[in-house]
DNA sequence: GCCCAATGGTCTGAGTTCATACCAATTTTA
DNA sequence: TAAAATTGGTATGAACTCAGACCATTGGGC
């Protein structure tokens, strides 16, 4: 089969104009939200309307999404002033399980994360060390950073891994960066929970951390890089064997 | 102020699930298909319900955004069998217009995309040197590169410039690679029509093209990001001096 | 020349999503 | 203690989107 060169484009270019329906749409990104733990266990939503605005969505089908993060257990909701919705998810642990169930499609679908991730990631540290960052900025790293090496369990360590990507990513000031590293770290969260994690992994992942920002705070935009990809390198040859 | 990094980090999250309604994202799609040459003039669009499966849009939906397409000037749609919707948008030469008609917002979403652009296109490049490619995949990237060094009106070098970069992309065989530089495509054309081709620019530009071309075939992949990142300052300068 | 196939054009009823009110509960504040 | 403010809960009608069927037009195959 030899598809002309006009096919492959217009085949890789004309792609659906958006997945599933609104309100799908909705309880996935806020479920995805809460289980990178950018919303921790026993933390506030904001409210329904503020939620709604911010997803472009109206109230009504913001609420359906609500419903039933309420039924999947993620979020307890009280009325009234000072009221609101919070999270009740605990952050799951790790392990081995339902590596196996996994559809080819979605299979190819990690193997091109890893991929994609092995191009963003790295870009983002890079641009985050030629931007010059302010102080707060500075701090702002250094705390997510030392959150991930003070974490002990494997789940809390998950969660503040994710949320040290995605700090290093708002500090590019980039909305595209952003949102690019947000739907990577969406998807290999999902990755990370079906294998299982050593300590000799996390020391492993910590030491590169503190590469990482030593090399993005002095500036040294290669170096920050460099050894971004390496950590993606080590990552994808965990998960390689996870979906082989 | 100084926001908290929590709140940062959700504010960055958590964006909105979808732009507009379906039949204005099939315009857009398909009017920058059209633009970028995918589809050149003369050539025919798929038919109806195979765009509609393929936009994952019902055909009623989809017949509203050609019946715009059609009133915008775009294609022309004829009936019966043999029948279908034909280009007939002759692409437009460069020129600078409508420069200073640009909204703060758009600049930041411009300068936004440049940033992006120079982490996902040199990326691009990276990941299909170090892929193998097949021999038909060669002979596509050298006719894709030929089109835009024969190219001699800029509105025909326009068109073939953005076929180029998404050929390379397809190379990956990576559909977000694809996705994320379709999209800088889209709005970069959009940018690159509001300034003047100088000649000097368009040969400059050809002769990153086959260096580029030469690294990817010889699989030299840091060098192809090097001439990619290169590529990409050079136009970011011609285009940051646009929306200064 | 006739029939079939492929295409755009039209219609309908159901499901989704929306904006906009208004109601109910609860806390804060005067 | 009463009023105000903020939150979730409910209702309604319009607009959008969908799947599916059917019609109209045209060109190709027999």
């Amino acid at each position: 089969m030899t598809a002309s060169p006009e096919h492959t484009l217009t085949e890789a270019v004309l792609r659906p104009v958006r997945g599933h329906h609104a309100f799908e749409a909705c309880v996935e990104q806020l479920a995805t939200t809460i289980r990178l733990g950018i919303y921790p266990l026993g933390s506030a939503l904001p409210s329904e309307r503020e939620l709604a605005a911010r997803l472009n969505v109206s109230r009504a089908t913001l609420r359906e999404a609500m419903a039933a993060l309420r039924q999947a257990g993620l979020v307890e909701t009280t009325r009234g002033r000072g009221g609101g919705t919070v999270v009740t998810l605990k952050p799951r642990t790790p392990s081995a399980r339902a590596a196996a169930r996994t559809s080819p499609e979605r299979r190819r679908d990690w193997l091109d994360l890893l991929d994609f991730r092995r191009i963003v990631e790295p870009g983002a540290a890079h641009l985050a060390a030629r931007a010059g960052l302010g102080d707060a900025q500075r701090r702002q790293l250094e705390a997510a950073h030392e959150a991930v090496a003070r974490a002990r369990k494997p789940a809390q360590h998950r969660q503040a891994d994710s949320r040290f990507h995605l700090t290093l990513a708002t500090l590019t000031g980039s909305p595209r960066v952003v949102e690019s590293v947000t739907s990577v770290q969406s998807t290999l969260h999902e990755m990370l929970l079906a294998i299982p994690v050593l300590d000799a992994n996390m020391a492993h992942s910590d030491r590169q951390h503190a590469a990482l920002v030593r090399a993005v705070l002095t500036g040294k935009a290669d170096r920050a890089r460099i050894v971004m990809e390496e950590h993606c390198d080590d990552t994808a040859a965990l998960l390689r064997g996870l979906v082989g």
